[in-house]
DNA sequence: CCAAGAATACCCCATTCGGGTGATTTACTG
DNA sequence: CAGTAAATCACCCGAATGGGGTATTCTTGG
């Protein structure tokens, strides 16, 4: 008996590059943690081999590429924990996009790794979600982060109901102030010329009524707009 | 000239339990593109370290305990980030909780890493903030996920009985701030001369760990103190 | 198509601020 | 009683602010 096989985790691939899934499949069988099985390059075709499978040679972890030709990776990933909840699954992707990310968490994906990751991190990251955890490539982790700071429906709110008639570019500049920046440091995180900085603050004072950072703050708090 | 001497990232440590302190100052000490300089035992003491430096040698990553004797880490991150927005702080602790990972996000932590991390994890973990990444430990960022698919509802902060020991001529004052006076309007209204005035917003200042009047308003109306 | 608002950038100038230093008086605490 | 903390007042300096203009794109809606 090889205790060793017993334990490989079974994990497959959905990616519609050619190369790029025939190249990860390679580089993954490398592995003798791993077993590779059911590399497709659709949701489709996935499907179609996910069920003529039986049930203990599912895979455990599936890398799912989310641009597809037809159904979406999200969607598939979707359709599968919907029909097997235990399969884990971990989008694998070019995109950054808040949505896409957002919508691959909602749908139950408990990875989101970028391609360019090197190959032992993706190995690591399979193995600590085999473990309980999830894996996320830092600068996805970062939108995540602040996903949770400010949670999507708040931001509709706020933008829907501008208490001064502040332009989007005031508002912006007005957030900076209540975080306590001068206007140089501001000018730097907007890419603006300090000059213009003050310009929009100046008008900002018009429309709020105030004349001073300190009363700028106070009002913008208490009327939640930072 | 050393090229790799200028690119060092400066790391900072605060962590009251001696033995680990001492011996993850070591390791990370091993590696040549990080510079260890302001290892404190609380947060008081490297709030202390921190006013005493100049700008241009402040730690660029702290790695931060969450259970310190005084001040939280938490408390203690919030706190950095309101005086140095570019400072980037990775929560290094060994709790799981949602609530002290929900806060620590909150409060502006880019990382949320636990002990048992391998050192060069925390290594790698400090460069991808530094490249603008963020980087969680994988079991805590499955509760990350957690949180984005079931939104907490965002509750107000705790309001702390002794926000930060202002004397009550320094409270007096910090109220006429928020009211986005000018020292001389406060003056005239405390019948108090400008110096005087003047001088207790330096030392609330230095109580608030704070810079600024647009800062100071924001710290007291989000403790409630004026 | 054009007027109007938004966004951008710049100048001048007086005032205010933030930070450092130092001194005196009062008051409480050990 | 000695030490300490709070409160008061004062000055210097450089940086930031606020308030007044001017001016050039660039959208955008009518």
């Amino acid at each position: 008996m090889d205790t060793e096989q017993t334990k490989r985790i079974r994990v497959s691939i959905v990616e519609d590059h050619d190369i790029f899934r025939k190249r990860l499949t390679e580089l993954l069988q490398f592995y003798s943690e791993l077993e590779v099985i059911f590399v497709a390059d659709s949701a489709e075709s996935f499907f179609s081999k996910l069920d003529r499978a039986n049930e203990d040679e599912l895979p455990e972890v599936i890398l799912m590429d989310i641009e597809l030709p037809g159904m979406s990776g999200i969607e598939a990933t979707f359709q599968i924990k919907q029909q097997h909840s235990e399969v884990e699954v971990i989008m694998f992707t070019v995109f950054e996009d808040d949505e896409r990310i957002f919508e691959s968490i909602n749908v139950g994906a408990s990875g989101y790794l970028l391609k360019d990751t090197a190959i032992d991190m993706v190995v690591n990251s399979i193995k600590e979600i085999k473990a309980g955890g999830s894996a996320i490539s830092p600068s996805i982790a970062k939108k995540v982060l602040d996903m949770v700071k400010n949670p999507i429906e708040k931001k509709q709110e706020n933008t829907e109901e501008v208490p001064f008639d502040l332009s989007p570019a005031e508002l912006k500049i007005l957030e900076h102030v209540v975080e306590g920046k001068t206007n140089k440091q501001i000018a730097e995180d907007v890419f603006l010329s300090p000059w213009t900085v003050k310009t929009h603050i100046k008008n900002i004072y018009k429309k709020m009524h105030v004349n001073s950072r300190a009363a700028a703050v106070r009002l913008a708090l208490k009327r939640n707009i930072a």
